[in-house]
DNA sequence: CGCGTCGTTGAAGCCGCTCAATAGATGTGG
DNA sequence: CCACATCTATTGAGCGGCTTCAACGACGCG
């Protein structure tokens, strides 16, 4: 029992039944009994910091991991170096499903500020699965809320334009962060204007510059990444291209 | 056992250790006799004509579906009506998989031509993947797949120029084909331009262009929906966007 | 044959990208 | 504490790839 300075982690009592995002979280729905069987498999560990690695591409895949708090990106990247984030995730969510199939990570995670996690392993995980038809169910609604996700971002960046993204992107963001018990109106953005236009499927510039107007017409107030919404209405209806008679792209409807 | 001219599906013995794309499908990998099991829950159906739904989005979650021949489209639509294609399926395919969590569909899947399908109950599949830990992982593994291809398409659609979506497009299906048994060189399309330009986050004229201009590279050839791969590596090349030393986008390198 | 659908091709315009310069924030060392 | 370097973000000017608009051709079907 020293009073070193460094916090042991392996010596932490895990309890999902006190973690405050429980209910966001894996064992969402679980019975008490059930709850045990899962703590026994989560691995202690440190926080991270900006800029780690919570897993990389190429990395054989052994955890599934629940983000506890901070931020972390998801990108994947090709052959050419050609790197596109998949999305933004925050505490309650979980990482690293889409490497079950080949057995190792395709993208990789990185912590956008300090972050902490749990990191559960699958092999076990899905052992218990076997036993806990409730976490068998949480596991496959979670991969398929995840597909849900990619679906939209894919339906977003096909049809809308920058402005109408932007838009999406800033109210999502305020919804998500509602639903984590933050203000939805003062949003403190962790990604820099190069991640965003990455996830976006546009430049720096453009977000930068769209950034600007919506300032100008007095949607939002922004200084650096600090980001206040004073008009979420105005941008709900932009982000739903319901203001654009003129320059709209008319997809392809049947 | 009368001679009718209707054939009667809910009396066809079912037997997936029969099945020519087996090795493909859900049971991949499952014993004999948790075959069996999975047999117990497939519906009996009529095969789809081109044009017709194998679900809609809003229509409530209850089944699986792994499609045995023919080919489908998925797609995603808005409140604004905005579509977008999501994915093309050919047999030995799964869908329906995003539909897990909200328990009704979100998309809609259509038949692109005369198509056959199994349909398994999920309530009773999931229960099955109780006892059955290979079909577990299987049903796991099968929506990590999907996660996949959906980030892949997103590196492609946010990275990648008209030019070498197409070309990614077209090696794509060669490769899937192939797979499949079919040729990798002669394919039929079973979809319009309108669906591959949509896919692709493009317009019809666009893809209608780059298909004719790579004709004139002899890199395919073009009649209607008949394609045949005259330089496949050529086409790999531009869909590596290797080929690009001036307009190509150079995004976000870190 | 007339009609509708689908696909192709051309010309012109626009949205978002590229390039470039500047400002602001942060960090470092003397 | 300030000069300097570095990184991020903002803003402007110009360009280009893809879209838009339009016309035409090819094919299938009644």
């Amino acid at each position: 029992m020293s009073r070193s300075q460094v916090i042991d982690f392996s010596k932490i009592k895990i309890s999902c039944g006190d973690c405050n995002i429980h209910e966001l979280c894996l064992p969402r729905g679980l019975e008490l009994q059930d709850l045990e069987q899962l703590e026994k498999v989560i691995k202690r560990t440190h926080p991270l910091q900006t800029g780690d690695y919570l897993f990389r591409a190429g990395q054989e895949f052994q955890y599934i991991y629940a983000l506890r708090s901070g931020s972390i990106k998801l990108n994947l990247m090709d052959e050419q170096g050609n790197d596109q984030i998949l999305g933004f995730y925050f505490p309650g969510e979980i990482l690293g499903l889409d490497a079950i199939d080949k057995k190792q990570h395709l993208c990789s995670a990185v912590a956008l500020e300090t972050s902490s996690y749990c990191a559960f392993s699958f092999s076990n995980l899905s052992e218990i699965c076997q036993l806990v038809p409730g976490l068998q169910n949480q596991m496959l609604r979670l991969m398929s809320r995840e597909l849900t996700h990619e679906n939209e971002l894919l339906l977003m960046i096909g049809t809308k334009n920058a402005e109408e993204r932007m838009a999406t992107f800033l109210i999502t963001l305020s919804s998500r962060f509602h639903q984590l018990g933050y203000s939805a109106k003062e949003i403190k953005l962790s990604m820099s204007r190069q991640e965003i236009a990455n996830y976006l499927g546009l430049t720096i510039e453009t977000v930068s510059r769209i950034m600007s107007r919506f300032q100008r017409e007095q949607l939002i107030s922004v200084n650096r990444k600090q980001v206040n919404i004073k008009n979420p209405d105005v941008l709900k209806h932009i982000s739903s291209g319901s203001n654009a008679g003129s320059g709209k792209v008319q997809w392809y409807k049947q």
